[in-house]
DNA sequence: TGACAAAAACTACCAAGGTAGTACTATCTC
DNA sequence: GAGATAGTACTACCTTGGTAGTTTTTGTCA
């Protein structure tokens, strides 16, 4: 069951803003963005109703205003997003995409070390699996 | 200089063909992408011109039919387009990125021994550098 | 030279993301 | 009860990617 949850950037920031507070108004949103974007808060009410339509967020009714909520987690999207780009430049290959995040010289040394044992601590859970 | 070059799906199949073969007519991409997805000539052509406007490919003529070109590397659309999705999804932290790559275990074993094989010499040819 | 075919030019249309104005309605306040 | 206010509904417009039909141009061949 692939999501194929592909978001644009209003949306995705909108939908941050859900994730961090679980629920907001039409109006908690716009506020929430107002300093990053500076949009009218018609522009927010309609693009979570897209948003709703296309079904990666929900409302109920508290008094005569609306309270959004996500349908999809953050990392759903994450995946879905990921994994289509991974498919459209990398035919598919994550370890490609890794491998060029690594010759951009994107992750700096102490990430790199992080990744190091990152990758090691998998290794070795994926053997232990394999073993028994 | 960020180009942010961002590619539509069909844009980057075209930009395949153009990669591999370093130039193409019209028809010969249309050739080259039928089998995959069967469009309509003009269709491609139109594509083109729409892209010939954006910059990312280029034209000269032979006879009167359209040798196309592309104008960006296959490295620098996938730097941007990468770029962007990190900077979209995960504050532009690219070794969150790799590590949500490890966590959907979207890269196999042998794919994940390549890589850590890669960070090593990565991490000493930074340290190298670093040395002196 | 006149028909034919190939190629480009032009035009059109749809969907989705983004942006926002205007209209309507319910409620609050005096 | 009337007007202000807050909030949603509706409509509209722009851009970009994608898809393709129709028209025009032009080179070629019989």
């Amino acid at each position: 069951m692939k999501a194929r949850t592909q978001l644009g950037d209003l949306q995705l920031a909108i939908m941050r803003v859900l994730w961090q507070r679980g629920e907001a108004s039409v109006n908690e949103v716009h506020g929430a963005l107002l300093d990053e974007r500076g949009l009218a808060p018609t522009t927010i009410a309609t693009m979570l109703g897209k948003m709703e339509k296309k079904g990666v967020v929900d409302h109920t009714t508290e008094g005569r205003k609306f309270i959004y909520r996500a349908t999809v987690s953050e990392h759903a999207v994450r995946r879905s997003m990921v994994g289509e780009l991974t498919s459209r430049l990398f035919q598919g290959d994550s370890a490609a995409l890794v491998s060029h995040l690594l010759s951009e010289h994107e992750i700096d040394g102490t990430a790199l070390a992080d990744l190091q044992r990152r990758i090691v601590r998998e290794e070795t859970a994926r053997q232990e699996k394999e073993g028994n």
